[in-house]
RNA sequence: GGAGAGGUGGCCGAGUGGCCGAAGGCGCUCCCCUGCUAAGGGAGUAUGGGGUCAAAAACUCCAUCGAGGGUUCAAAUCCCUCCCUCUCCGCCA
């Protein structure tokens, strides 16, 4: 959510801002609406105030054990005026409301010009793509030779996007997994933390995918209102949701291996072969808390402990710095990791790296206290996929195979997994 | 699943209709006193939003005692719904 300052204040120059990426921001019903809440906002407070200062003249009256029937006929006509104005108000501060939290964030100013991904901007590039002696397979046509890797089961006991993993190759999953959490609670000094994997609405309104998305998530029917998490941004970032940090504990960074689960509604026909796109699929995220002068420092950081997991396993990849029309709703500023994929001789996303800023922390009221001040400030937050564990084995099947259909174990992934140097089948 | 208790400021805790944004204590900040330390005295110490304004400061108003609704001139206090926590019993990975 945008600081509501800036549509009182800097409604054209936010309206610029925000068609960078391709938004077209409703200036004339913001005006309006605005004006109207201020009208409204005013003659209620104005009500309300006239109604508690005669309200205390009435106690005080009675106390004195005085005759307070002239007292209540004054205030006879206050309360239906006053229930008008005030119903009013909430009708104008809902559509403000609703309309606030569907405008995306702005991007920031380093972001680069453009409508879609084909505007994104190569920042840099990690690795040599692998020149293979014989035609690389991809993942799947690995994987299924193998029987490791099985969707007609996974298609029996649930439908499409689903997957089975077998044996070795289920057991290098878990390897990775293991091996991420690793890096980044030794190396780059996050915590870990396991949190809940069903989560409320205000949590979701909290990181941005509500109200907006909810066709993206899947949604449990029945006695409880909860929705699976997408991503573990969710219930990670709202760690902070309603607290004021103090600030020795800035920044803070948090590191946790979820299950992600996406209806990826709208998606139809795309990747639909393979585990690049999953209605469930492991990742192991990074969310860090840091006050908002760190923000932009700690975004390429964090952009770096992802990358570090691919340069340990030994994977080419790009880092891309997204236009703004192809940002995520939430983000100021996002650099995507893209992997090689020999079998797709493709890059392709494996992470995404985004600092939202304080459009996060102003939905869920995230702050810290400023000892300098001795206010409490809102936070930065951000966060990043470090990584998708499904399209990191994906990247390793296919990079790491071998002439006869075997898939050799990457070197830093070896300790992991009893040392196997190679997996072949079940 | 059954039975009961409870949710008040950073923390503890009082408050059953009015002068309560909330006693008292602890903690914290500043000041005073004391040759160190300990002790003592005084003052301050919630959050969000609005208005005056381009903004800051200042002033002022509104809201907030788990959440939402209701009764009332007036609600932390009364009523309804929901959420959460704790205790006991049962069941259970």
């Amino acid at each position: 959510m945008l600081d509501s300052k800036l549509f009182r204040s800097e409604l054209a120059a936010t309206a610029l801002k925000l068609a960078r990426r391709g938004y077209v921001l409703d200036s004339a019903r913001i005006a309006t609406l605005e004006a109207q809440r201020k009208d409204l906002q005013v003659r209620t407070q104005s009500l309300q105030n006239e109604r508690n200062t005669r309200s205390k003249v009435i106690g005080k009256a009675k106390s004195q054990g005085q005759n307070v029937e002239p007292l209540l006929a004054e205030v006879a006509h206050l309360g239906d005026e006053l229930k008008a104005a005030e119903a009013g108000l909430d009708d104008i501060q809902a559509q403000l409301d609703i309309l606030l939290l569907s405008v995306p964030n702005i991007p920031h100013a380093s972001v680069p010009d453009g409508k879609d991904e084909n505007d994104n901007q190569e920042v840099r590039r990690w690795g040599e793509p692998r020149q293979f002696a014989f035609t690389p397979k991809d993942h799947v046509a690995l994987g299924e030779q193998l029987k490791l890797l099985d969707f007609d089961t996974a298609a029996k006991i649930s439908g499409a996007r689903f997957s089975v993993l077998f044996g070795s190759l289920a057991r290098m999953q878990r390897a990775l997994i293991q091996f991420m959490l690793d890096v980044h609670t030794r190396e780059h000094g996050y915590t870990e933390v396991y949190v809940p994997y069903l989560v409320n609405a205000d949590s979701l309104r909290g990181t941005g995918q509500l109200p907006k998305f909810e066709a993206d998530l899947f949604k449990l029917s029945g006695e409880h209102n909860y929705y699976l998490i997408p991503t573990a941004e969710v219930p990670v970032t709202n760690i902070v949701r309603d607290t004021i940090v103090d600030a020795p504990f800035m920044p803070l960074r948090f590191v946790a291996h979820t299950p992600c689960f996406r209806s990826e509604a709208g998606s139809y026909g795309k990747d639909t072969r393979g585990l690049i796109r999953q209605h469930q699929f492991e990742k192991v995220e990074l969310v860090q808390i840091v006050r908002a002068q760190d923000s932009y420092v700690a975004h390429e950081q964090l952009t770096g402990h992802a990358e570090k997991i691919l340069q340990k396993l030994e994977l080419p990849y790009r880092v891309m710095a997204l236009c703004g029309g192809d940002m995520g709703f939430s983000a100021a500023k996002t650099y995507d990791l893209e992997v090689w994929l020999p079998g797709q001789q493709k890059y392709r996303e494996i992470s995404s790296c985004s600092n939202f800023e304080d459009f996060q922390a102003r939905r869920m009221l995230a702050r810290w206290r400023n000892p300098a001040t001795g206010k409490p400030e809102l936070v930065h937050t951000l966060n990043g996929s470090a990584l998708a564990v499904g399209r990191t084995l994906v990247a390793i099947m296919e990079n790491y195979q071998l002439a006869n259909g075997s898939i050799a174990v990457p070197r830093a992934l070896q300790p992991f997994m009893d040392g196997a140097e190679v997996i072949s089948n079940a």
